[in-house]
DNA sequence: TTTTTAGTTCTGCAAATAAAGAACTAAAAA
DNA sequence: TTTTTAGTTCTTTATTTGCAGAACTAAAAA
C-alpha cells in the first residue's frame, strides 16, 4: 500500500471517527481532531500539524484543543529546549473520560433524589418507578470504578505477560 | 406548605433538572420539560398542560416531546373515547435509556477497532493504548447489561416484600 | 356539514455556535 | 533590541439551532 493510499485511508478514518463523536453531540472540528490523534503516527503531533492536517484556521484549533483537553481525551507533553507543545491522545488516561462521565450522571441521581422528596405520596407506584431510576443511576455510579479497576488490573496483567516474553 | 408554595418549588427544580440537562448538552426546553415529567402529579400530562406549565409554543413543545420521545425518556398512553395524548416519564423503561447509550459506545469501540487496523507497527506502546481503550469499551458494553439486570432483579424482589406487607 | 380539538409542520426571526482572520502575548532566538 | 515562534484572544461573518406564531391536518363532536 502506497503512502498516498494510507494517508486517504486515515483521513476517510478521521472523517468516520467525526462522524460518530458528532452523534454524541460534539462540536464538528473536536471529532476530526480527535480522530486525528487517534490515528497520529507518531502519536504526538504539533500544533501546525493539526492545523495543517485539518485544514482549519489555527483559532478554530486553539479551542478545539482546549474542549478536548477539558474532555481529558487529549493531553500534551513538552521537551526542554522546544517551545512547541506536543499533543496526544490521553491513551494512558482513558478511564478519566468515563469517570467525567459519572460525575454528570451523580448530579442528576442527586437532582431525581431531591425531585422524589417534593413529590406527594399521592402516587406511589410512579415514586416506586422514580426510586428505582434513582436506584439505577447508583448501580451504575457504584459499578463503573468497579469495571475500571478490573479493567486496569486486565492491563497490569497483560504488560507482565509482554515482558516475561521479551 | 401551601399549594403556591409547593409550586415554586416544583418549578424550582424543574429548572435544576434543566440545567443538568444542559450541560449534558441537551436543548434547552428539553431538560425543563423532563423535569417536568419527573415532578408531575399526577403523573400523566397533557400536550396543553406541558404547554402551560412551561409556557412554552405549542410548536416548541411538539418537537420537544418528540426528541424526549426519540431519547426513550417520555412515552405517552392513550384512553378510548379520549383523543388526547398523556405524556409520562417511561419511569418502566429507564434502562433503554442507558441501552441507547451503549448504542453509541459500539459505534465508537467499532471505528476504534478500524482505526488501530490502520495504524502501523511502528508505535507498538501507543497501539497498546488504544487496544486498552477499546477493550475498555468492550468489558462496559459487556458489564451494562449485566448491571441492568441485577438492578431488575432487585426491583422485583422489593416488589414481593411489598405485596407479602400489603 | 361545520366546528372544535389535539396536535404537527412550516415560516420567519432571534440567539447561540463555529469558524476565519487579524491582532495580540509571551518566550526564545538572532 | 528586534524578530521569530507558538500559540491565544478578539472581531466579524456564516451557519445552525431554537422558538413563536400561523397555517395546516386528521379525527371527533355538534
Amino acid at each position: 500500500m502506497s503512502t498516498s493510499d494510507n494517508l486517504k485511508l486515515i483521513q476517510q478514518q478521521v472523517e468516520k471517527i467525526g462522524i460518530v463523536c458528532d452523534k454524541d453531540g460534539f462540536p464538528p472540528l473536536a471529532g476530526r481532531l480527535l480522530g486525528f490523534m487517534i490515528l497520529a503516527e507518531p502519536p504526538h503531533k504539533t500544533f501546525d500539524e493539526i492545523v495543517a492536517f485539518l485544514n482549519a484556521s489555527k483559532s478554530a484549533v486553539s479551542n478545539t484543543l482546549k474542549f478536548l483537553e477539558n474532555q481529558k481525551m487529549i493531553d500534551y507533553t513538552t521537551f526542554p529546549g522546544d517551545r512547541k507543545r506536543y499533543f496526544r491522545l490521553s491513551v494512558e488516561n482513558w478511564s478519566n473520560v468515563l469517570i467525567d462521565k459519572m460525575v454528570w450522571l451523580k448530579a442528576m441521581q442527586e437532582q431525581l433524589t431531591i425531585a422524589l422528596k417534593i413529590r406527594t405520596e399521592e402516587n406511589p407506584e410512579f415514586n416506586e418507578g422514580l426510586r428505582n431510576i434513582i436506584e439505577l443511576y447508583e448501580i451504575v455510579i457504584e459499578e463503573m470504578p468497579l469495571i475500571i479497576e478490573k479493567w486496569k488490573k486486565r492491563i497490569i496483567k497483560r504488560k507482565q505477560i509482554n515482558i516475561e516474553n521479551e
